[in-house]
DNA sequence: CATGAATGAGTGTTCATTCAT
DNA sequence: TATGAATGAACACTCATTCAT
C-alpha cells in the first residue's frame, strides 16, 4: 500500500504556487523549478502530478477559468436593476484579494495566449463566460428594469464586457490609478449612462 | 553630428526588430540573439546600442510610448464633435496595420510591465499619453458640441480610457471576436451615449 | 515451490519487455520505467526481480544467451554434411522472426558490450557457443562427408563463424541488402567453397 | 577582428574528443558535456560548432566513413592478386591504432544506427564503400590472377563483405580471441579458398 | 565599431534509485 | 509483494553576458 495523495488537492495547491509566483515574479519565472520550490518540493515531484510545464500553467489557468465561470453561473437572476448591477461589481471585478489574484493571472496569461493557442482557446473561454455575464446583466437591465429602454443587447453587451476588461487591466497595472473605488465609480455611471431616463446608480453606492 | 544620428537609427532599426520578433513568436522569444539576427546583425553588435537586453526592451516598448504621444500631440483641436471622434478612431484605435502593431507590441509589454517596474514607469507614459487624449476627446464633446452635456469630464475620460483599451485588447487577443468594424460601431454608440440630446454618431459611420 | 516459479516467470517476462523496447526503439530507450510500463507494470514492482537497471538488462541479454546455447546444446548430430548445414541455417542464422529478434538485441547489446565488462562476459559465452556450433559444423563436413577435405578446423571454425556473424550484422543493420534467401546462398557458397571436390550445397536449397 | 578559429580544425579536433569518449566509455557517454569536458572546452563552446548533439555524433560518424571512403578511393588497382590481398589486409583491416580506433567507433555506432535513421544513412556509405572495395578485390583476383577462376564477383564481394565485418567485430569485442595475426591468417586462407588451384596466399604471410 | 569565442547559469525533461506505505 | 511518492543528478539546449581581437 503506497502513500497516497489526493491528487486533485496536489494539483490545485502546485497550480496555487504558480499563481504566487506569477502575481509575484511574473509568468516568465513561473519555471517548473521555481514552482516547485515555492510549494516546497522538489522538481521531479512536480512531474507526478503535472507532465510538463505547459500542463502546469494551462491547469493554473483552467483554474481561472473554472472560478470565474463558477462565479457567473452561480449568479442569481436578479429581481431589479440594481441587483444586477451589484452581481457585476460584486462578482465579477477585481475589488477584493481573491478577485484581484484572479484578475493579475488573468492578464499574466493574456501575454503569454497572445502567441500560444493552447492558452488562447482556454482564455477564449473566459473571455465568453465573461461576454455571457453582461449580456445577462444588460437584458436584465432592459427587460426588467423601470425604464422604457430598448437596447441593442448584443452590442451593449460588448461595450460593457470591454469596458469591464479595461478597468480591471487598468486596475492590474496601474492599481493605483484605477483603485476598487473608481472602478465601482465608472461602472455606476456607466450602467446608468444606460438608462437615458437617469435612475441613478451612482448616485449613493 | 551625422554619427549620432546614425546610432539613434541604429536603435531604432534595432527596436523594429524587437518589434517584429515579438509579433511573430512572443515577447519570451525575443532575446538579444533572436532580435539581432532579425535585424541581421550579431549578437555582439547589438552590445553597442544597447547595454543589456532590458534596455534594448525598454527602448522598444519606448518607441510605442513616443509614437502614441507624437500622434496624440498632433492631433488638431477638433472643430466639432464629430472631427473628435473620428481622430480617436483613426488615430488611437487599432484600424490599421500599424497600429495593429503597436497595440500588440503594446499589450505583450503590458504583461511584463506587471512585474518589472521600470518597463511599467514607460507603460505609465502609454497610459497617461491615451488619458489624456480621451481626455480632450470627452472636453471636445462638452465644450464646442452642439448639446447640453454637462459630463463629469474625468470620469467620462476614464470611461473612455478604459473602453478603448478593452476593445484594443480584445481586438489583439482575439480579433475574430473584435474585428475593426465593430471597434467603429462600439465607439460610435458610446460617444452617442454621451450626448443624451442624441446626435448619432453611430448612424453614418 | 511454486512462488519461485513465479519469481523466474517474471523475470521472463520483463526481459521479453526488455527485448521488444529494444528491438522498437533502440537500447537507449530502455529504461527501467519504459520496460515496466511495455511490460504493464509499475518501475516500482520490478525493483523485486531486479535490483538494478544493469542487472535487467544483463538478464535480458542472458536470455540471449540461454537461447542460443540450448539451440545449439539441442542439435543432433548430424548423418550427412547436408544434415549440418541445414542446421546452420535453421538454427543459427536470423531466417524467422523468433530469431531475428534474438539477433537484433544480440547486436544492441553488442554495442553496449564495448564497454560495459558484465554484458561483455555474457556475450563471450555467445560468441563461444556460436564458435562450438560452427567448429562442430566444420568437423561434421570434414569427417563424415563423402569427401577428402583435410581441414584446419580450428582455421574454418573460425572462418564460418566471422562469416555468419558478419552476415547477420549486414541483416540487422541493412536487411533489403542482406534478406534472408542472400545469406542462404552466401552460405552454401561458402560451405561448397569447403569442399573442394564439388558438392554443391548451392544447387538446390 | 575577432579571434579567429579554424572552424574545420575545431570541428575535427571535437569530433576526435568524440572518438576518445565512445572508446573509453561508450557511445553513451558521449554526451555534450562529457565531450566538451574531454575537448578541454566549456559545453557553451561547443556549441559554436555544433548546433545539436546529433550534429557533433553524425560529424564524427562522418568522419569514419570520409577517412574508410578515402582509404578505397586511394587504392592503386593492384598489379597482381597479391597485392590485392595485401591492400585488403593494411588497409581495411583494424591491424594498426588508428584503424582499430576507426573499427571501433565504427561499431559503435552501428549499435545505435540500428534505431536512428540519419546514422544509418552515414552507416550505408560506409557499408557500401567497403562493398565496393571488397568487390574490386575479387574482381582482381578473377581477371588478373593467374587462375582458372570463374567466380561469381557479387556473390563473393558480398561473402568477402560479411567475413572482414565479422572479424572486425570479433576484433573490436573481444580482441583477444581475434588478434590481428588471427585476421590475417584467416583471410589469407580465405583468399586461398577462391582460389581452387591452390596459390596459396597463407604461406608466408 | 563590430565580431565571434567562450562562459556559466538557467530552461524543460528524463532517469535510476530510495523509501514509506 | 507492490505501489506511487519523492529525490537529485543528468540530459540537450537557450540565453545574457563578457572579452579578446
Amino acid at each position: 500500500m503506497p502513500k497516497l495523495v489526493d491528487h486533485e488537492q496536489r494539483r490545485r495547491d502546485l497550480a496555487e504556487a504558480v499563481w504566487r509566483v506569477i502575481r509575484r515574479d511574473g509568468i516568465d519565472r513561473a519555471s517548473v523549478r521555481t514552482v516547485a520550490r515555492e510549494a516546497g518540493w522538489s522538481a521531479g515531484a512536480l512531474r507526478h502530478y503535472f507532465g510538463t510545464q505547459s500542463e502546469l500553467l494551462g491547469f493554473a489557468m483552467q483554474l481561472v477559468v473554472e472560478r470565474v465561470e463558477g462565479r457567473i453561473a452561480a449568479l442569481e437572476p436578479p429581481k431589479e436593476p440594481r441587483e444586477a448591477v451589484e452581481q457585476l461589481l460584486h462578482e465579477l471585478l477585481p475589488l477584493d484579494d481573491e478577485r484581484r489574484a484572479e484578475n493579475e493571472v488573468f492578464f499574466a496569461f493574456t501575454g503569454r495566449a497572445l502567441v500560444d493557442a493552447a492558452l488562447r482557446t482556454r482564455h477564449e473561454e473566459v473571455h465568453d463566460a465573461l461576454r455571457a455575464g453582461c449580456t445577462r446583466a444588460v437584458e436584465t437591465l432592459a427587460t426588467i428594469g423601470p425604464t422604457r429602454l430598448s437596447l441593442d443587447t448584443a452590442l451593449e453587451a460588448e461595450r460593457l464586457h470591454a469596458l469591464i476588461d479595461g478597468l480591471a487591466l487598468h486596475n492590474a497595472i496601474h492599481p493605483g490609478r484605477m483603485p476598487p473605488e473608481r472602478i465601482v465609480a465608472l461602472l455606476a455611471r456607466h450602467l446608468d449612462s444606460l438608462d437615458a431616463g437617469g435612475s441613478t446608480y451612482a448616485r449613493d453606492s
